[in-house]
RNA sequence: CGGAAUGUAGCGCAGCUUGGUAGCGCGCUCGCCUUGGGAGCGAGAGGUCCAGAGUUCGAAUCUCUGCAUUCCGACCA
């Protein structure tokens, strides 16, 4: 491609609602620009990039025996509500209504309609197991879009469904799709770790990954052990529970009231009385399922309310507001303990090692000191309900401890079993001639959101460093002086034997200054960059690399063979 | 959905307090000059000042309402 004529836009300035460096390179750098909140139109350059991490997808996902179909991006409401999802997904779905007033939803994921297909299309076990996959646009009616392509309402997804007589076998495809990923991620030169998680709204009974792009700005937390390979997003991170902490009760002097007005934070007990966060015992109020229930933790965790959730069984949760927790408990918030509490009370575990705690005590500015576990309340409901924190030891090994990250959640799998085979009716003939529910699994890669992704693991003060692998063009041509003509014919003449080739090849004609080419190359940031200068008579050009900064004068020939040396394989 | 900020030329911003001819830098067009790190000189083009209503002789500026974008949180995956 010549870029004279070429729609690729970059700025000098950063455009001021940018703020983190991948949307900031993504407009600088001419790669797409945005129309309103979470959407996007890709230009030349950024949709290259898009077709070459598809391709990648594609070829891996092929390798791995699934075909690829594409499926209708409207869909009536009615699979929908067959399935419980026009509830579930509720207002995060993009719906919309025809002439005849039939509500119709923008696919923001494809369950329904894959295994409504499979229903009507596939009916003996004997065409099991099967994997489809497709590359497609998704809508999902984000709260708060963010993060430039982050998180947008309108995206390119892979999303792929396989179909399984038997529970072994979806075992043996999900691990395969494992694989596929780390090959898939592997490829595109990230840094990435596949960790444990939540299967959300997706639902499923089986396992489930994530794959996460490690990266600051990442939406997610997960927590890594320092030994062994556990891995899990902090919404599902277990920690070892450490029973030996736990404080004998006898010892422990009778419980007294301290008179605490105005005192009604953590942070404010410890200063005031002197104590550590981690011998304070909190009490939070929820209303689940509109029930209320009292969570008992200590002072420095945080409720994970995931697992509150589950441990509760509940549909909805959610915290009580201020006024409704003293219409249950009487005691505005702040004062509201375990001891003596009229509602529901469920105990975090490592409240059980507090030896002598401070608690509410159910009173306007009166707080208890200390208060134990099992000896002044009852500890009958007790689980791991709390957000790991660092230092926590790991729950998989004997050695290690968690340690946190930020990440970018690029990939998810999961054994989803027969929640949308059983709802949807879909089954198949068995070996013994009797009806049955396919047995599923699901699979799905962010592909717009890997751009972001990838820019975000490579890039400099000057601009992205596009690995090889995506790169938009995989060499920047840059004769320094276009009316020079020794310099524009050697330049065209490598450009030129390059294409033939093969090589994707981007020749920078346009009649700026050095520095201005220069400033859009590092900004543009292809793997490879051949200047043609001054020494063009003597055939001899400047090959740079832009991860390295690595500059050489070279023959021409002698740039040409590196350049397919490094090209070799892409 | 709660909190905060911002909206003026393609981009970045000033002007608003104290109402009176809409400005700067970059970019863009033309000419000259220049070509190894966002050059220089000269001449130009480009604006419903987010929208609507109000106050006023007069509103970018004051008041109200709405919309949009961004950030924090909640939420989602």
């Amino acid at each position: 491609m010549r870029q004279n004529k070429m729609l690729l836009p970059t700025l000098r300035e950063v455009p001021k609602d940018a703020e983190i460096v991948s949307h900031r390179l993504l407009l600088r750098a001419g790669l797409a620009r945005m129309f309103a909140a979470g959407m996007y139109t890709y230009l030349p350059l950024g949709l290259r990039v898009l077709r070459k991490i598809e391709h990648i997808v594609r070829e891996e996902m092929d390798k791995s025996g699934a075909q690829e179909i594409l499926g209708s991006i409207l869909q009536p409401a009615e699979l929908w509500h067959t399935t419980g999802r026009w509830d579930d997904y509720g207002p995060e779905m993009m719906k919309m209504k025809d002439r005849h007033d039939r509500d119709f939803v923008l696919g923001p994921t494809h369950e329904e309609l894959v295994t409504t297909l499979a229903k009507q299309e596939v009916n003996s076990y004997k065409r099991l197991p099967f994997n489809i996959y497709q590359v497609a646009t998704k809508f999902r009616d984000e709260r708060r879009p963010r993060f430039g392509m982050l998180r947008a309402r309108e995206f390119t997804m892979k999303d792929a469904y396989s179909f399984h007589a038997s529970y072994e076998s979806l075992g043996e495809t999900y691990d395969l799709m494992h694989k596929t990923y780390t090959s898939i991620f592997t490829r595109l030169g990230l840094n990435f770790r596949p960790v444990q998680a939540d299967a959300g709204t997706i639902g499923g009974s089986g396992r489930n990954h994530e794959f996460m792009v490690l990266a600051d700005i990442g939406e997610d937390t997960i927590a890594v052990c320092t030994h062994c390979d556990y891995a899990a997003n902090l919404e599902k991170a277990e920690a070892r529970y450490a029973a030996a902490g736990v404080a004998p009760t006898e010892d422990a002097p009778a419980y007294e009231k301290l008179h605490t007005p105005e005192i009604k934070t953590i942070d404010q007990l410890v200063e005031s009385l002197n104590v550590e966060a981690n011998t304070v015992i909190k009490t939070l109020v929820y209303l689940a399922d509109g029930e209320a229930v009292a969570v008992v933790l200590r002072g420095d965790h945080e409720v994970n309310e995931l697992k509150l959730q589950k441990f509760l069984g509940a549909r909805t949760l959610e915290l009580a507001s201020h006024a409704e927790i003293e219409r249950v408990t009487g005691v505005p918030s702040g004062f509201v303990g375990p001891v003596g509490l009229k509602i529901p009370v469920v105990i975090d575990r490592d409240v059980l090692g507090v030896s002598a705690g401070v608690a509410g005590a159910n009173e306007r500015d009166y707080h208890f000191q200390n208060v134990v576990a099992g000896r002044d309340f009852q500890t009958e409901r007790v689980g791991d309900l709390r957000n790991a924190v660092v230092g926590d030891l790991c729950p998989h090994c004997e050695e290690g401890t968690l340690e946190f990250y930020r990440g970018i959640e690029v990939g998810h799998i999961f054994e989803l079993g027969t929640k949308y085979s059983d709802s949807l009716g879909a089954t198949f003939l068995n070996q013994d001639g009797k009806a049955q529910s396919f047995i599923m699994g699901c699979y799905g890669i962010g592909i717009s959101r890997l751009i972001t992704a990838v820019i975000e693991q490579n890039n400099d003060e000057k601009g992205i460093i596009w690995p090889m692998a995506v790169a938009p063009y995989q060499v920047h041509v840059i004769p320094v002086k276009v009316k020079d003509e020794e310099q524009m014919r050697l330049a065209e003449q490598l450009y030129n034997r390059l294409r033939e080739q093969g090589v994707d090849v981007l020749l920078d004609d346009r009649d700026e200054s050095a520095g201005v080419k220069f400033k859009d190359s590092d900004l543009i940031g292809l793997p490879v960059r051949v200047t043609v200068g001054k020494k063009a008579g003597e055939g001899i050009v400047e090959f740079t690399v832009r991860k390295t900064g690595e500059a050489k004068e070279v023959s021409l020939e002698q740039a040409y063979e590196e350049i397919m040396g490094l090209v070799a394989g892409h």
